[in-house]
DNA sequence: TCTGATTTGAAACCATGATTTACCATCTGT
DNA sequence: ACAGATGGTAAATCATGGTTTCAAATCAGA
């Protein structure tokens, strides 16, 4: 078999600052997509993403050549390869554990299945919550974690509970298989190797804004 | 006047990566603070962060010598010039645009006022929900967000509206003197020259994960 | 079919910031 | 006073990633 464009590099060696922009590339492809422009430069898509073109087509580079010289990006074309490296081409099963306000709010939220993010099990700690419908969820008991996480094929989990029970709800999905955790907690769960988590913090980020209007 | 250790290097020279490691300095030593630790080494501290002790002592010597030889870093006062260099010393007036489920979960929530961001006004663009008190406070008109801004000295907002206002609320905020906005609508927006924006984007923070997990 | 404009992709170059090393100053405890 | 620990500073090095440059490919139009 013949080295593809994919293969050239091995996957570690991509700076994860490139991933984390290819989804911001998806989205505007997407709308590009829906306005029905077919062809895009690196020029045209550095403007909308406030980005350098040449960046773009470095980053671009990392995982092959999908552009044609004089011409630009095939929308679709560069919009289906993306999909297909960010591994968003196919649907993704996706567990809430907590479902107090926040909770509930992202169990409402429209915007996780349109990407292909679907919500198909929501946990919480108490059980006075177990049972309930939530955003057409009946909310389920840790105890069932295990086996609703095997059963819907579940890889990513969003962790909406308070921090004290942060640490140890993230360890019990690790356990069950789950491969990513988006935590909305204010804490760093540490994770092992091969488990991606990201955190999702506020206060943080107002603290580091306030330096500069101080 | 002789120079002071915090103008021997002009703010703007401070690398905004630095910047953004403080919060965090901050929340581990409240954290020894409660635990009635006094004093704490940039040995200790980097373990609890997850950094080298070297980056440690080298973020805090853009702003000053906060340590003692041989000894450390008192909890106490390092946790006060840190607080002091981030402007997070004195509270800061918060307005909250946006009561659907997202707005109530963050009005609701108890993690901004320890931290000196204290949610003083909530707005909605859907006079239906406007008069409705949620979390001690009545959701307010958009009408009224200039003159509230201004009474109520806000210079801090938080933006959970759907997607399609969120460019516009965001300029309304900016022209009535808002100067830090943290935003959870799923774009960009683009702000003038000395505006500070934070986007939260759980579907972009998925996505990049997808990657990773494939 | 030729010409010129456009654009990509690869390589070279450069800027930033992290780490390492070395050295000194200062503190604690004995 | 001395030994051991630790911070602060500077310099050197290294790693990362962003920018510049340019050859080659492509396209549009005469």
């Amino acid at each position: 078999m013949p080295p593809n464009s994919e293969s050239r590099q091995s996957r570690s060696e991509v700076p994860e600052i490139v991933i984390s922009r290819l989804p911001q590339y998806v989205r505007i492809l997407n709308r590009l997509m829906e306005d029905g422009i077919l062809v895009v430069s690196s020029q045209q898509l550095g403007e909308k993403l406030q980005v350098t073109p040449a960046q773009i087509r470095k980053d671009l580079s990392y995982f092959g050549r999908f552009g044609k010289q004089g011409r630009g990006y095939s929308v679709r074309d560069l919009l289906d390869r993306l999909r297909q490296i960010l591994g968003i081409n196919s649907p993704w099963n996706v567990a809430v554990v907590g479902v107090g306000r926040l909770g509930r709010a992202i169990l409402s939220y429209p915007g996780f299945n349109p990407d292909g993010f679907h919500l198909v099990a929501a946990f919480d700690l108490n059980n006075s919550v177990v049972g309930e419908t939530i955003g057409g969820l009946v909310v389920r008991n840790m105890e069932e974690l295990d086996q609703v996480v095997a059963r819907e094929k579940i890889s990513i989990a969003i962790v909406a509970v308070p921090v004290e029970y942060t640490h140890n709800v993230v360890d019990q999905l690790v356990a069950c298989g789950v491969k990513a955790v988006l935590n909305y907690a204010p804490m760093a769960p540490q994770v092992r190797e091969g488990i991606r988590i990201r955190n999702i913090d506020p206060v943080l980020s107002l603290q580091s804004m306030t330096y500069y209007i101080n």
